[in-house]
DNA sequence: ATCGCCATGTAATTTATATTACAGAAAAGC
DNA sequence: GCTTTTCTGTAATATAAATTACATGGCGAT
């Protein structure tokens, strides 16, 4: 028996079965995100990834089994990089927050992202499970990471933060806020420059007295 | 020729051809919003309808016609209703956006208005036009009419806004935010109660001196 | 070397649905 | 009332794609 029993981390040579999984995996879901679920054909997937038909459905049962180990291998790479994105340099907290601003509006328009969004939008009344599973990798990180550096913040007196959660909501709004609704339509990038977003972050800075 | 001549407004009983046409389109769009554009068969529509078929394809031509002129009596729709929000009762300027933002954020919410956003999202890739028909229908008007509204203001000396459009856009993400992606994903109801609301305002009205 | 497992490629099957064709029914115009 | 035009129901056609079946070939283990 060399099959590989549960646990067994240390780098082997993926197995052939296991090299084909992710040949489609990745082909797939660079297809789906492309052209949406429902017009890309598993046929088209396989003579992208190599492969056959019948492996396909060996590996995953049908065409949503292939959706959901995709989103389920979204959220494995979500928890893994766990957005580390406050560098303690010696910034203010202002400075700070401009820049976690920026980043994640880079973060939510690169093409990948959006593309991720759009077919949650899209596949969420298809299957409730699947937009739910990317939603919470997608967004949810996001807040949490917000409202636990918000929470110290007021803990520490350096901000009037009464409700940290509502403000990480809040400050996520003004970042990503109408410029999604332009980008999920399909329409030139017309994202926040660096400029107009700490134009739009100043109100929230001088509110929360954050120096 | 009875033949209805260019601009014949004054009512007339409408005739068959038009209440099918109203039918077949009222079906479709039912349809369209609940289940998804492609998940939507033809037949199922004449079912809900009445009618047939073939009048159906007399009438719209394919399935993307009937789609256009979904979005084209959308349209027109919004045109007629021009948002009359502001009415001017004697209310602050504070007062007045906060019932703006309430409205707004009440319209957002409502069921067609997700589903319609839903769709415009998922069929933006197989139909530029229609998604850019949409969107500036559903979209561009509020930022017009609050961008408006807040030169007014700044002429007025009534308050301290140096670009108005900038800030109905900051204004709209502030009020939909990020209730919307979580709307869109077909999670439970989250949006802002009106507390919650007026707390966001907080920061923009105290900002741009809305008194 | 050889046996057996597994992947492959191809093709059959099934299903769903857009689109077209057509014959009978209903309505509109005179 | 008669004729012509327009709708309706049904069914044929076409196409696309999911899913299954199967015969073949390679690769690893004994």
């Amino acid at each position: 028996m060399v099959k590989s029993d549960l646990l067994e981390c240390p780098m082997e040579p993926p197995s052939l079965r296991e090299r084909r999984r992710d040949a489609i995996l990745d082909a797939a879901e660079a297809l789906f995100l492309e052209q949406g679920y429902d017009r890309t054909s598993l046929a088209e997937i396989v003579k992208l990834s190599g492969g056959s038909l019948a492996t396909l459905y060996d590996l995953f049962g049908n065409k949503q089994g292939l959706l959901h180990a995709i989103a389920s291998r979204w959220g494995n790479e979500a928890r893994c990089q766990p957005a580390g994105c406050m560098a303690m340099a010696d910034l203010s907290n202002a400075e700070l927050l401009r820049g976690y601003a920026h980043r994640q509006c880079d973060r939510m328009r690169s093409p990948r992202a959006v593309a991720l969004m759009r077919m949650l939008v899209s596949e969420s009344l298809r299957d409730r499970d699947f937009a739910l599973q990317i939603y919470r990798d997608l967004h949810i990180p996001a807040v949490e990471e917000l409202s636990a550096l918000f929470a110290e913040w007021a803990a520490a007196g350096e901000a009037e933060i009464d409700d940290p959660e509502a403000a990480a909501k809040l400050l996520l709004s003004i970042v990503i806020g109408d410029s999604m609704l332009h980008t999920l339509a399909g329409l030139e990038d017309e994202w926040l420059d660096a400029d107009q977003l700490d134009w739009r972050l100043q109100p929230f800075l001088s509110h929360f007295k954050i120096g």
